[in-house]
DNA sequence: TCTAATACGGATATCCACTATCCTTATGGA
DNA sequence: TCCATAAGGATAGTGGATATCCGTATTAGA
């Protein structure tokens, strides 16, 4: 089971977006050269997130994407869920229903309560994103302005705006 | 990103093993005829827990399964990652590297810690994988023993008793 | 007004993991 | 000896992820 690496491209991409001054909108291009990937492809995560209200797109020459939100009130869960989708990652197909001893009347009982083991698995499932509903784009800003060397990071900053 | 079916089986085979009396063995035939599932594929699941400890198989006319160890020192993850793998869900592909404002400097550099992106997803992946180890196969006999119908619960347990 | 660059979405092709089945071998109980 | 079983290799089928291409509407700038 493995996240799509379009996950890891929307959250580059928006942390760079993050960094964008308020009037500026960076297209995918930028966004495809920044992070050496396929821009036809990348464009479909953007699509994403714009379809989930995360950034805003804007057409013609200049046009291109910026934040639709502040980036203190963007979680880590908002983007990996508009990318992957928010449907649990374990799905009970309640073949306990094929157990050959149950009756009918079994079944339907059953079936009023979610399986035992589902429960399990959608508590885990619930702590992975509340783990990433408590991460803000914000937070990440700060992380990472503390781990690039500041020469990069100000490098990167003009070669951002002389796109914006 | 969704679990493989072959988790639910699993953990739905370990919680009937759990039952099983201490000298006892379930043939794989039994199992895939309780949950309705096809024996040549449910095979592939139990020899992924037998590869991983969890449990352990017999040759021979009775042959089959039982649990390698006691109920409540086996946990969700261990089967999980039995079948699943240990491999965490995020994959970092280092695509900052891609930055053409990154020198060859900044590269070694940066490549000294993980990225601020992968600690993040990480650090759900370890959320997700420790409510996982928190709950025992004992843990699950208790919570079924609750919810299944006393009646089906005795006579699933029969059933198991006439083939183990 | 015209041109070019862009977002957006549909269509298509490729690749790979998951699903599923079949077959052979070694083992052990009757 | 015979048969049922675990174990594992080989081989498709299936569907989602990856990737590319194209057409359309929109808009900034010449």
């Amino acid at each position: 089971m493995q996240l799509k690496s379009q996950v890891e491209w929307a959250l580059h991409c928006c942390s760079i977006l993050a960094g964008l001054p308020p009037e500026g909108y960076l297209a995918t291009r930028a966004l495809a050269e920044l992070h050496g990937v396929p821009k036809e492809y990348l464009s479909k995560a953007l699509q994403a997130l714009s379809n989930a209200g995360l950034i805003t797109g804007t057409l013609g020459p200049s046009g291109g994407y910026r934040l639709a939100r502040p980036t203190s009130d963007i979680t880590f869960l908002d983007v990996v869920e508009a990318v992957e989708g928010s449907a649990s990652t374990f799905v009970c197909t309640g073949i306990r229903d094929n157990n050959p001893c149950a009756t009918r009347a079994d079944i339907d009982d059953c079936d009023r309560g979610p399986c035992a083991i589902a429960r399990v698995m959608w508590q885990a499932d619930k702590a992975w994103r509340d783990s990433l509903r408590s991460v803000r784009l914000s937070d990440l800003r700060d992380s990472l302005e503390r781990d690039i060397p500041a020469d990069l990071w100000r490098r990167t900053g003009e070669w951002v705006l002389a796109r914006a």
